[in-house]
DNA sequence: ATTTGTTCTTGTCGG
DNA sequence: AAGAACAAAT
């Protein structure tokens, strides 16, 4: 095995596999090649059985790239290990013991919109409006049970002061009795209740305990409690656990992720050593101090000194656009000259803060001819008709999967609406047997009304049909009888729109897909589509694709990847940091860290910049540059713009003494309340954007319309 | 009483 | 664009 290729702290990584290890990697620094090297060395120096060897890793692309690189060292033994996803791994541990814990291997995966409509449903049934119970904020409190490891019935309501309180655990005790009756698992599910199966069965947890020899972690910055818990039960049979991340890219804080698993790590795996890896591999000096420079603004962490050997490359470009047209129209030349000067167009990569970005440069690349690829944001699958067509193969598999039934048993029209759904799912309770068994039942008795009667009996054939079909047919074929039998494209087609045509499309795409994914590989059942569909990661869309595309992203969506060349746009306040950093300003650190991540993406050269002026929810909006822009030493950055580029940076400080507990310049849209100094309340009628200022047209309330500079007067936004 | 069609509101980040 | 609230139709 060659390790001239690694340097000291990488081989030293590589060859401590006993015990407890601590590889704190900073942006860059070659983390996958050390994960790799390290399970090649065990395999190959040590003769460890592949199958006995645990990588967790943040997506399944991730593994896959491991495992590819592994057989080219270790062969189709590299197959064997076990490399996924806490999500993968734990429903292949699940659909293995599903029935001890009284699921049946067929369980559903929830994601999160069927979480939020099963929460909606509940909600409606209990009688509490929205207004009372915030349903996403529900679904948010319900993941931080699970992820505390707070089960339903560990709830005493008597402990709650505060009604909401009371109500939402009334909503959770249900949401978790209903996914039960369903079959089903949320995401949080696949973990806990792995972590219940090892608890309540010891013989189990002997098994895997003693099977994974040798366990590693990636990102472990970026894992929550209940994971945490599952490889401390696991690690505890071998005690070789090692864990790999970085504390200064922990961004998913949101969704349960604790940097407490990183930080402790030395006190909870007795006698761990802890190497750092500071040399960067992958960036120019100056797009590294950059990153060194702005992270250090956050406090509660420890000092890193990343380094690298490279030169200090190009200045970080800033630009300061007019309006989010000029701003896609500067990435455009941007990129066109990058492709004179010999990049193509894979090297780049276009990432920002939300989804919504995505659009202006889709629509700008697509006029320029520039060809694109978007990752993750609305997904292929969640579009109307591919769920549609989804939910018949969930219903197909899983007779309980109600939410499936629920939304496709009225589609088409067959005049089984939501009273009807509701005396079946009664019935279901009733007669204590799955839903698909009560469907049947229904269509015998006089339980609906004629009409709905009909269209049962309908549904009924058509769910029957795909069974038998899905016995001995491949998936495509369950798919074609499915989308004929319900006449799903013929009735797309009378509609003669063009969305309907795109849906068709889409819906051939899929077929498409399916039986691309057959032809591969000929064990493909429904089964594992299903699951594999429900566990991809955004990234995993990058999987197998070679086009020489630009690729579009989320900073989110971007971890863990790299770019030679990076454009950082949409630097304003209310979009990077996000605007919810207003209600909650601890949220800051993790923007920050979310800046440093998405500045260590880039290689050779880094793009940042701003729209002075952008539409948002059908309204112009003035935004100020990001804030983090302050905390970017001049001498890193070169000013591409003809426009006020440091008088920006000026404007926006000057603003913050203005206005400390005040409002900035962007919330003074038309239709806003305010009140001046002199002239008392009025509102904004029209809004004018000057190059240092903003000019108002206000209807005073006593002093009719006046017309004021916002940087003149002291204004206060009156809610 | 239910279902179907229409208008209105809303919008981080994702396994 | 999609779901919710509301109005109209059966």
């Amino acid at each position: 095995m060659d390790l001239a290729m690694l340097n000291d702290r990488q081989r030293e990584a590589v060859l401590h596999t006993e015990g407890a290890l601590l590889v704190m990697a900073g942006a860059g620094s070659g983390k996958t090649r050390v994960l790799t090297k390290r399970i090649e060395n065990l395999i190959v120096n040590k003769g460890v059985m592949p199958y006995r060897i645990l990588a967790l890793t943040f997506t399944n692309k991730a593994a896959n790239e491991m495992k590819d690189r592994l057989r080219q060292t270790c062969g189709d033994k590299a197959d064997m290990i076990y490399a996924g996803t806490f999500h993968s791994i734990c429903s292949k541990i699940m659909r293995v013991n599903a029935e001890r814990i009284g699921y049946t291997s067929n369980f559903v995966i929830y994601d999160s919109s069927d979480q939020l409509s099963l929460i909606k449903s509940i909600m409606k049934d209990f009688g509490i409006s929205d207004k009372t119970l915030n349903p996403k904020k529900v679904k948010s409190d319900i993941s931080n049970f699970k992820n505390a490891l707070t089960m339903p019935s560990d709830i005493d309501e008597e402990n709650f002061a505060l009604d909401e309180e009371v109500l939402v655990a009334k909503v959770y005790k249900m949401y978790d009795k209903k996914l039960k009756d369903y079959n089903a698992m949320d995401f949080d599910d696949l973990i806990v209740n792995t972590i219940k199966l090892f608890k309540e069965h010891s013989d189990v947890l002997d098994k895997y305990g003693n099977q994974f020899r040798y366990i590693h972690v990636d990102e472990y910055q970026d894992t929550n409690m209940t994971q945490y818990v599952l490889i401390s039960l696991l690690a505890s049979y071998h005690q070789n656990i090692c864990v790999v991340g970085d504390q200064d890219q922990s961004i998913y804080s949101w969704r349960g992720a604790d940097v407490r698993n990183i930080r402790d790590f030395e006190k909870d795996f007795k006698g761990a050593k802890t190497i750092l890896l500071e040399q960067n591999y992958r960036s120019t000096k100056n797009i590294l101090s950059l990153a060194n420079e702005v992270i250090k603004n956050n406090g509660d962490r420890i000092e890193k000194n990343l380094w690298t050997a490279y030169d200090d490359g190009k200045k970080i470009a800033y630009y300061c656009a007019e309006n989010e047209t000029a701003e896609a129209q500067f990435v455009i030349n941007a990129i066109r000259s990058a492709k004179d000067r010999g990049f193509s167009y894979s090297d780049i990569a276009v990432l920002y803060r939300t989804n919504a970005q995505s659009f202006e440069f889709e629509t700008a690349f697509k006029r320029a001819y520039i060809p694109h690829k978007m990752v993750g944001g609305l997904k292929f699958y969640d579009r109307k008709e591919i769920k549609d067509l989804h939910s018949y193969l969930r219903a197909v598999v899983n007779d309980d999967d109600v939410l499936a039934y629920q939304r496709i048993i009225n589609k088409p029209i067959r005049g089984i609406g939501a009273k009807s759904v509701e005396k079946l799912e009664n019935l279901k309770y009733l007669e204590n047997v799955t839903f698909f068994e009560a469907l049947k039942i229904a269509s015998q008795k006089e339980i609906l009304s004629g009409k709905a009667k009909k269209g049962l009996a309908d549904f009924i054939k058509i769910i029957e049909g795909a069974k038998k079909v899905a016995k001995s047919n491949q998936v495509s074929k369950v798919l074609e009888y499915i989308i004929s039998a319900t006449k799903y494209r013929d009735e797309l087609k009378a509609e003669e729109t063009h969305e309907a045509k795109v849906r068709i499309e889409n819906i051939d795409e899929l077929l498409s897909q399916i039986m691309n994914r057959e032809s591969l590989d000929e064990n493909f059942t429904l089964e594992n589509y299903l699951e594999d569909l429900s566990l991809a990661s955004d990234q995993d869309q990058l999987d197998g694709i070679d086009d020489d595309a630009v690729l579009m992203m989320t900073l989110h969506t971007a971890k863990g990847l790299e770019f030679k060349l990076v454009f950082l746009v949409g630097f304003e306040e209310n979009i990077f940091p996000s605007a919810y950093v207003k209600e909650d300003p601890s949220l800051i650190d993790e923007e920050r860290r979310l800046l440093y991540v998405g500045i260590t993406r880039a290689m050779q050269e880094l793009y940042i910049t701003h729209a002075e002026q952008r539409f948002k929810f059908g309204k112009i909006k003035a935004n100020n540059p990001s804030r983090f822009l302050d905390e970017m030493p001049d001498k890193y950055l070169e000013c591409l713009t003809n426009r006020r580029f440091f008088s920006s940076k000026i404007k926006a400080k000057k603003d913050a003494e203005k206005f400390t507990s005040a409002d900035s310049f962007d919330d003074y849209s038309s239709g806003t309340k305010i009140k001046h100094e002199y002239f008392g309340k009025g509102v904004v009628i029209r809004r004018k954007d000057l190059d240092d200022d903003v000019e108002l047209l206000v209807a005073f309330d006593d002093k009719g319309l006046k017309t004021i500079r916002v940087s003149m007067s002291n204004l206060k936004i009156v809610y």
